[in-house]
DNA sequence: ACGGCTATGTCCGTAGCCGAACATACACCT
DNA sequence: AGGTGTATGTTCGGCTACGGACATAGCCGT
């Protein structure tokens, strides 16, 4: 059977895929909301490219982000843990494409206790140690380090160099005012790491990239090493 | 059988909490660290009393609270899904009485499927609610919000109004410097909200602390409610 | 009673970010 | 080609917290 292009499905055994491989549906997505907060949970969504982001909304009406999921993981988790009401906004904030699975196939399919059910809770372990993260992040990092932190992430997301992102989403996601962004961006250009224009952006040097990065970008990609690795 | 005053245990029904009962063991837990990171995890802790804190270790040495466990959790989940390796620390900050399960017995019995298992798992969500919750916080809100916040929580896991507690640990668990928090916490006595004396602090007005916090605090209690209530 | 340790109070200059407004400029549509 | 909407650039004062230092004072031991 060919990849599906999700790291979460391909690693399951051949007979797992093959009874999960028709309960899956190919969709594009856009920049746009999945799910709403406090909205039901109708799909489990395993990416294949672009970047899924997980969104915790406040009083004041901003959102901040917590975690993404990309090609590595699945959005919509507590589904996996019986709950199909979103605590927290589920945004497709990179284009690309994901395979969704139905809530009630994705709950019978965790029910038979296979191969899917043991390579989500590990996942959630990942996750977990992803969101502890951002909390420590968003408490000792500067915005220079965090946005290069989150540029790194739709980086991989994204699979490629030049992907549509404007300074407002950044912004929002990061939970920081607008002109902050447009300031660190302007001078992540000028040191020539990136380069961007109108609602695309294009990563020049990722090795430099990761270095203006805080370590926070490196714990989660060993996260995910040491526990589904 | 007689309560055991934790909420997750006390919520199983008779013939798991019999099995169970004899093989906790109750420990008196003052300021000290409980499992340090990347090390192994021996034991669930079920705090009857006291206050857990779950922390994120940052390359530059300090570490970040993410989440805590009271009575109405348990510390060290991530065994539930068959990691006995802590990425964060687990601290007792607040003296109290934990049970504590050997790692081992803690495996045998969520591997049976029974209440308890159940009851982790929906109470994993709450944790990850919890943490999300604190990485919006820590990007969105000011310091005099989120140490009314933790107060609050500390409040909650001493069950009495004075408790011991020195601005130093604040400001580690808060992430800020500690002449942050006696400014802060000078405020706070001089509205009349709490008092305090070398290690030592004391709720006096609760409701006035609760409405001093960000929203974050009303949060958790509602998303333990939403799930487990 | 004394000395020493630790917790707390206080100060200062500086950095980072907020909050808000306004100016510019690109891209799309008609 | 022109108009419109949206994305980005730029400015400003003000506030919060940093980072580091030093002073005070309560508690414990001997």
């Amino acid at each position: 059977m060919a990849a599906s292009g999700n790291a979460l499905l391909d690693r399951l055994p051949g007979d797992d895929r093959a009874r999960l491989a028709p309960l899956l549906t190919r969709m594009s997505l856009g920049h746009e909301t999945l799910v709403e907060p406090t909205a039901r949970i109708r799909y489990a969504y395993f990416p294949v490219r672009g970047l899924i982001s997980i969104m915790a909304p406040l009083e004041d009406g901003r959102s901040i982000l917590v975690a993404t999921v990309g090609s590595e993981g699945m959005a919509g988790l507590t589904l996996l843990f019986g709950s199909s009401t979103a605590r927290h906004g589920i945004v497709s904030e990179i284009a690309g494409e994901s395979l969704l699975l139905a809530a009630s196939a994705f709950a019978e399919e965790v029910g038979r206790g296979g191969a899917l059910r043991t390579e989500l809770e590990r996942y959630s372990l990942v996750l977990m140690a992803q969101i502890a993260q951002t909390a420590a992040c968003n408490a000792a990092h500067v915005m220079r380090q965090r946005l290069a932190h989150l540029l790194l992430l739709c980086h991989d997301g994204a699979q490629v160099d030049t992907f549509g992102m404007t300074q407002e989403f950044l912004a929002g996601m990061l939970g920081v005012q607008r002109p902050g962004i447009s300031h660190t961006a302007d001078t992540l250009r000028a040191e020539g790491l990136i380069a961007y224009r109108r609602g695309t952006i294009q990563v020049l040097d990722r090795r430099a990239l990761e270095s203006a990065s805080c370590e926070c970008y490196a714990v989660g990609q060993a996260e995910y090493g040491r526990i589904l690795g």
